[in-house]
DNA sequence: TTTAATTACGTGCGACGTAAGCATT
DNA sequence: AATGCTTACGTCGCACGTAATTAAA
């Protein structure tokens, strides 16, 4: 009978849908789902009505939900309080990222943010990472995330994942590389395209940085799941961040990039976030969690 | 942070005192430090100022635990109100048990009792084993706690143990029996001192069932720990619960019984007790945890 | 066929206990 | 010495995730 538990509680209330609330919470469906049969045991009654595709609250179970709500009002008085003894009440965050992190990422970092510090405003910008580090020069947000930092200057390191080459499966390169890998030298004489995930770090770049030049480039896109369905029509090769890479894998062929390349995320802060009570809760919170 | 966090911030607050406080809330000393020190880092101020020997509180301290009593109270509402569904609360049980049991067993059950059903009064009586049974076939309690209940009639079983014979160390008997154990009838013929516990089910007992008889009984008390400080004294040998030995065996010598007798300790409930939900409850309770 | 919940099963982390350490009276 | 808090360390259990299953629409 954690805390968790009424959290989930009043977010299947307020989802009337499992699947969702857990995403709320930050846990699985699975989970979720136990956690709540388990609920429902402790107290004795059911709480929720199963019935055809959606969830219902029963009588006793809007008692229930209220009475949780309270204590987790409760709950959040008592943060914010902390908080507020820290001066940190009423501060507001910037935070800029790019479409990736801020899909992946952030969600589940924001939400735990947000649970220790409901006195806090978070903001995100989107753009992309040129834009983030000007943001970050002209001080108009208070932290960013960056993409392969130099080192020093990443506050919090957010994670990391690897170029992987795409091609459509069935080509001869298939069984010659698959486990060694492929390097960008074999890549970038193949009909090729360009992904770039609103990034300036991308495929050409990778490739130009190597000393390299793409000898055939036959588009440009922006979201590495379409340059994927592009190459399973068959129009040529890409380079993808593996993280980014489409659930659904059929006709094409992924191999590691030999020697292997890897993208890194950093939070970074600017001048005025280092100044910044909240700010640096923030990164403090993550250098554990 | 779950909620035995803030039961024990609260507990510590009420109890100024550590220890008491985690004896209260049902852990150790050093698991409720270290809670305390983790609800604290999480919180980022101190609660508790450690001054000379007793534990005080700070000034947002003060803010928070109140906001804790809040929320526990929310959260003992919720379960009043399951109770209340199920037509428990207002209930009183009425539970009979002899001292042992009571010292030792029923504290952390009554506590996680009155954890999950604030609204049940449980009233604890206290006599014989004799009297306990006296009082389930009288029908004046709906719980006793009886020794070695005939099979079919336990509803839960609550604990068991050895007896063992305890005897002055640096006898002869030591080396030979020490690891094999002693026979009822190699005891039976020593200067014997008779410890009851309070149950008629005790060392002469024992002994007159397996159809030996105490040759020399020397002494007749009531309580397991004198009897063992009698043995000390050298005033002769005695059988006793293993759980009931003294924390500080320096010159007794403990040895098993062999074959091995074990007492059982189970609940009943009187007629009364089979019909009311409360009591149905605390047994329902117990076969999971 | 897709979406949603439950069930089964395995694993990792963290909470808690044991025990040692340290301080205060 | 005795009391009381903290620290170190090991282990056990549980909560959660993965994945298979069921059910409904």
């Amino acid at each position: 009978m954690n805390l968790l538990h009424w959290r989930l509680l009043v977010a299947v209330a307020d989802a009337s849908n499992i699947t969702r609330a857990a995403e709320d919470v930050g846990m699985t469906q699975s989970g979720a789902s136990q956690a709540i049969a388990q609920l429902e045991a402790s107290l004795g009654f059911p709480v929720f009505t199963r019935e055809r595709r959606h969830i219902g609250v029963t009588a006793l179970g809007e008692q229930v939900i209220e009475q949780a709500r309270k204590m987790l009002a409760q709950l959040n008085a008592i943060r914010a309080l902390a908080d507020e003894s820290r001066g940190l009440s009423g501060g507001r965050i910037r935070l800029a990222s790019f479409p990736s992190v801020t899909s992946t990422l952030l969600p589940g970092l924001l939400r735990d943010f947000k649970r220790l510090h409901p006195g806090i405003e978070v903001v995100v910008l989107e753009g992309t990472d040129e834009e983030v580090e000007e943001w970050l020069a002209a001080d108009t947000v208070e932290l960013g995330v960056v993409m392969n930092p130099a080192p020093g200057r990443t506050n919090v390191v957010l994670g990391q994942d690897a170029w992987v080459a795409v091609m459509p499966s069935g080509q001869q390169q298939e069984r010659n590389s698959k486990a060694r890998g492929i390097t960008l030298e074999e890549l970038a004489g193949q009909p090729f395209i360009l992904a770039t995930g609103g990034c300036v770090v991308n495929g050409k770049s990778l490739i130009e940085q190597a000393g390299l030049q793409l000898c055939d480039v036959r588009v440009k896109v922006r979201d590495w799941v379409s340059a994927c369905m592009l190459v399973r029509e068959g129009l040529g090769v890409t380079l993808v961040p593996e993280s980014a890479l489409p659930a659904e894998l059929r006709g094409l062929c992924v191999m590691p990039v030999a020697p292997p390349i890897h993208r890194e995320f950093g939070l970074v802060c600017s001048p005025s976030g280092k100044t910044s009570g909240a700010t640096q809760a923030l990164l403090k919170g993550l250098h554990k969690g």
